[in-house]
DNA sequence: AAAATAAAAACGAACGTTCGTTCATTTTTA
DNA sequence: TAAAAATGAACGAACGTTCGTTTTTATTTT
């Protein structure tokens, strides 16, 4: 039935997939703990004891999700790429292809908070100590030479970056349903991107 | 034994808060799921069955303390006394108090988190969409007859304001354990408000 | 101030479910 | 044809909640 190619992946992998991706599905609606084993089972499509010939646990799951999801390999090699004469181009750019990858599947985003919340920083490292030091180094070559940056400690930049994006999802997953998203213009990013980049205060230095 | 004073707590008064007290503790440290009754027991210094006599289920003490626990009531009047000439001003004392008030007591942010992992935005109305209501014509108030602002748009100042609260607490907490963390300024809040205030780059527009 | 009394609170065993995991077995894959 | 994968019953433990009972509290009556 099946083909000899090379590349072809085995049932066993075609499995593992269905299940973590079945169980991301979960994860997200209802958080960790409050998803069972059996309904990841059932949406994977196998039976229960099937998961336990490729996880040895439900915890493996979760770690499996968060190492092969993990956004930071698409986004960094297009941030990179970013054009922009000025600072205030490429950072235009880069908050763009941000927003816009993990907008399309803001599924590392809630993780983050599954992680923080159910887990209580556990897998912090994995999620985020180990990248850090990868992204460092591009925000410390970017800033090397630009003369329009007011913020020119490389790690501040970085935070306030993350802090940026971050607090764009999450107040716009708070806050869709309340008063505040009527009164908000329609292209928030935009305008939270501006606010990053000027703040919100005319210039009087 | 007891005093007849009027305002003296009854029994039944000090014990439904001291299962406050103890769930928060532990939906805090583990979650909401992860946190089981007995725990919330046990930590109350109660029986079981005890808890029943004060709430009629688990979700209604999570429901009870983001009622209890909302720091808007304290926040919102030491922001309207904030003193400042300048909008810069007032803004830097009105993150000052903010910051400190809930860094004080970071109870909610998290609560926050754990209810937008666990209940998906189920008592989001509850923590949110009543509180935004009193806190927009605040920012309305405070814009009028202000000529120094860039952002004229209350909602989104409103927005971008908790924003900036929301992403230096998460960053905070996320990545207080990596590289980051050691590289930052000490006063990463005045380095964050500055940022909010003035943005990352020069001035140039 | 003491005694009586009804309501409130505390107790912990028990209930029915559901949980994560294991296991012997069968089926499918390579 | 041997290994990998799938099956579903079974395990013990833990879950939220209920319940009958006892103890404590707060108020009323002496």
């Amino acid at each position: 039935m099946s083909q000899k190619s090379k590349d072809m992946p085995t049932k066993g992998e075609i499995t593992r997939l269905a299940i973590e991706d079945a169980a991301i599905e979960l994860f997200l609606k209802q958080g960790y703990h409050a998803t069972s084993m059996r309904q990841i089972a059932e949406q994977a499509g196998l039976a229960l004891g099937g998961i336990y010939n490729h996880f040895a646990s439900k915890e493996e799951i979760f770690e499996a999700i968060v190492l092969d999801k993990h956004p930071y390999k698409k986004i960094l090699p297009l941030v990179l790429e970013a054009e922009g004469e000025t600072m205030e181009d490429f950072l235009q750019n880069a908050v763009k292809i941000t927003l816009k990858e993990i907008g399309s599947e803001p599924i590392y985003m809630k993780l983050m908070f599954i992680e923080f919340v159910e887990f209580n920083g556990k897998h912090g490292a994995l999620m985020l100590s180990e990248i850090a030091p990868k992204v460092l180094p591009v925000f410390e070559r970017i800033i090397k030479g630009r003369k329009d940056l007011r913020v020119t400690n490389p790690a501040l930049l970085m935070r306030s970056f993350f802090g940026m994006i971050i607090s764009y999802f999450i107040t716009d997953m708070l806050v869709s349903k309340s008063v505040i998203g009527k009164l908000m213009p329609k292209d928030a990013a935009t305008a939270y991107t501006d606010i990053y980049l000027h703040g919100v205060l005319k210039e009087s230095v």
